[in-house]
DNA sequence: GCGCTATCTTGTCGCTGTCAAGATTGTATT
DNA sequence: AATACAATCTTGACAGCGACAAGATAGCGC
């Protein structure tokens, strides 16, 4: 094992390159967005040359496709974190699942808009198909626990917290956007129930 | 008044330059997405020179925002379409205005997607900041006079459509996505219809 | 010690957006 | 009608980009 001393300025070998470039593609996202995404930029942030990056993702697309990857498995985190602190009753637990999509949407806008608003990543890649088909299934499956019985009811609850998540990241509700969260969360979940059959 | 042959190969002077890159743009937005948008590739299709949009629309992000907010006027057009072809009431007024935001989405995908998912377009430009606003706005007084009172019941009726349209237009949702149009309006309209208080 | 392979660097290519300078055309003025 | 001016479009250049090829370096099994 090398274990190569952290203050070691350059070494050739990086160690686990692969995690800091996904590291810092994360920030590059995070900070210039995915308009100005810059393979090079990236690599510069992780202290390599412009090519480093082709030998563990091939191509960018490739490098963006594992950063999906890996943020629908936080985003399905965000929607359990939310569960776990809710009341136990299926209502409930619906609702604090599209607390936590839209949380993650909230905290993280630039990784859901790679997730939902970009067609960069793979999403024929298999690894993605399935972090992104099981963070929103786990959401469409709450409502049959809480009286859904229908394909609409199933698209509603999905459509609701989608539509929230999607404007409130791009910061175009201002109306509930603004509110303080205690607040912000009381509406949300009156709008994410709406999507339950009556 | 110039107004050169129809025939007339390739003027030095194109005569409605302007008018012809937006098509252009938009064309080449439809084929290639956002992501692979090129303005030199917008020149080619237009047939003139690669720096000839600059004089024109200063950048490539203010042509991307000329873009979007005639997106917007056609997406609020798309809105009063279904409109004049539904029932009087209020509540399939507001009901159409939904289908007519879907519709847009599903129609015209990658317009969509620089209206919504894009932040290349400039969004504190004047002319598009009216535009964008107008379209979104135009849903949300339909709830007004259907019965909505609170911020919530604005909130749920333009979440609701959006979340429908903005995975509709991504392909995601298959479920409703493969139904045949008459179904699936039913199916929209019954979705939508949630957004009013109970 | 030796060879093999994975890892990383350097250099290059075509494409991109933007800027500067020059060519062409339409229009107003005299 | 001739001239000056402004608008329009082209050509050429530059840096940054993603991708590829070739070479340098390092770890690992033998």
């Amino acid at each position: 094992m090398s274990n190569p001393a952290p203050d070691d300025k350059s070494p050739y070998h990086h160690g686990d390159l692969r995690q800091a470039l996904m590291a810092a593609a994360e920030a590059e996202l995070g900070e210039r967005g995915i308009e100005a995404f810059s393979l090079r930029s990236v690599a510069k942030r992780a202290g390599v040359s412009h090519a480093a990056p082709a030998h563990h993702f091939g191509d960018v697309n490739r490098l963006l496709t594992a950063l999906a990857t890996e943020g629908f498995r936080q985003f399905l985190a965000a929607q359990s974190a939310r569960e776990a602190a809710a009341a136990p009753d299926a209502a409930s637990q619906m609702v604090a699942a599209g607390l936590g999509y839209i949380d993650f949407a909230m905290q993280r806008p630039a990784l859901f808009r790679l997730l939902w608003g970009s067609r960069r990543p793979d999403f024929t890649d298999a690894d993605l198909a399935e972090a992104s088909r099981a963070s929103y299934q786990h959401l469409v499956d709450q409502i049959g626990a809480a009286g859904g019985r229908t394909i609409a009811d199933e698209t509603a609850v999905w459509a609701i917290a989608h539509g929230l998540a999607d404007l409130l990241c791009a910061g175009r509700m201002s109306g509930i956007g603004s509110l303080a969260p205690p607040e912000r969360d009381r509406v949300l979940a009156d709008i994410l129930r709406r999507a339950l059959p009556r």
